[in-house]
DNA sequence: TCGTGTTTGTGATAACGCTCACAAGCTCGT
DNA sequence: ACGAGCTTGTGAGCGTTATCACAAACACGA
């Protein structure tokens, strides 16, 4: 079990563990937590969690649970969170200005250190400590800085060429923000975060109780009818 | 086929074959379109997204394709963007300002008609022409103006009252921008977006393949050693 | 030392989702 | 009218993910 690759599933919810523990870590004193408690905070399943860890080793001890500060380190190391992660930002608009001093990155061990654009009225302008550069100067400042990751943040169809620019300045992560399917080469990861796909989904199930609610409603005032 | 419920997984790529669509309804002529074209667009395999359209009707010409403005319509109607869904946002830091003035938003049918905060510093300014109010006044709002989404993008530890305030208030869909996990009673519907979770996800593959590149560098030194 | 209570780790199984492959059905030219 | 050439719709098979259920392993008190 120990050598078997981790699934796609765990390592997506191995930052909600990471999470929930640095939480308890800081609130509570429990120096250990069971895969009950860690499922309660996470918001998933008791089974699930073990499972989960259990792709990582056996860190647990039977009849205790797990040792919070071991887990952390551990799933820490797994993410690749020991190491600190350069990333460049393209894209200084709104969403992009939010991004830059986004603490959550930081918190997390991601460093913004460069950011990019390609409009006169932002390139040379600060956020969030760092001056907004040209685009142009990607690949040169990707080689300086060591950038492992590249975020995008332009309008939609900007985030092809982006995209592209990363590749060729050798850049194998990328999270797009932009609405927008970017392809790259199998070596390179791109994941996107789309934040009106979410409110779409919102929308269709939100749509389909009302509806039912609708036909609920119909159904009551046919019945009442029939009957009276 | 036709009356089984649509699978979530389907549900969520209904918005990118919808976004797919509309490019091209703006940019080229075509009238129809195969499911292979479309596949390209989303960045799918053709056979999913037949099968995905299946679940709405045969709503396409065998040896011709879908006509684009039908299907336009269909998965407009299908995903509820057909009525406009008042959305309130709670929590006007750098992220939720973004998030106020994101044009993504209103371009989808999701208008943002509230802004909440709880800090003077933000109760009474205006962002993107919505002055931010109290979220002691948010129960008294959404009823007013029949408001059906919640947006979360507060500090991680206030997103639970956040979010209990909306169930209170009758909200049945949230959308939760905070890096925290909110539990709700069953009738209530979820989503988060997660800014940070999707690059430790990068992180961890990146790790991986730096590692890998690393042994097989060791690997070949080795074999240098070995030989010479 | 042994029994009781607790919690992990993991087979087994079910549910879900993806991909293939191909018949059914359409268009169009002859 | 008919055959050639496409493209859809979907059954079948396979891989992945979720859940259950329980033996193995530990702590602790008597």
């Amino acid at each position: 079990m120990r050598n078997r690759p981790i699934p796609e599933a765990t390592v997506a919810r191995l930052p909600i563990y990471l999470r929930s523990l640095l939480d308890m870590a800081e609130t509570t004193g429990e120096l250990t937590v069971s895969s009950e408690e860690l499922a309660r905070r996470a918001g998933v399943n008791a089974a699930k969690v073990r499972k989960d860890l259990s792709y990582l080793g056996s860190y647990g001890t039977r009849g205790v649970g797990y040792d919070v500060e071991y887990l952390l380190y551990q799933i820490t190391r797994e993410l690749g969170l020991t190491q600190d992660w350069p990333a460049a930002l393209v894209g200084i608009g709104n969403l992009g200005r939010a991004l830059a001093s986004y603490k959550g990155f930081s918190e997390r061990g991601f460093r913004i250190s460069a950011l990019f654009d390609v409009s006169d009225d932002v390139v040379g302008t600060e956020t969030g400590g760092l001056t907004v550069r040209h685009l142009d100067e990607l690949k040169e400042v990707v080689a300086e800085d060591n950038i492992c990751i590249g975020i995008i943040s332009t309008p939609p169809n900007s985030a092809q060429e982006v995209a592209e620019r990363f590749v060729d300045a050798g850049v194998k992560s990328i999270l797009n923000f932009a609405p927008s399917v970017v392809n790259v080469p199998p070596d390179v990861n791109v994941r996107k975060v789309d934040l009106s796909i979410e409110l779409q989904i919102l929308s269709f199930y939100q749509q389909r109780t009302q509806a039912i609610a609708t036909a609920r409603e119909a159904n009551r005032r046919l019945g009442a009818q029939g009957q009276g």
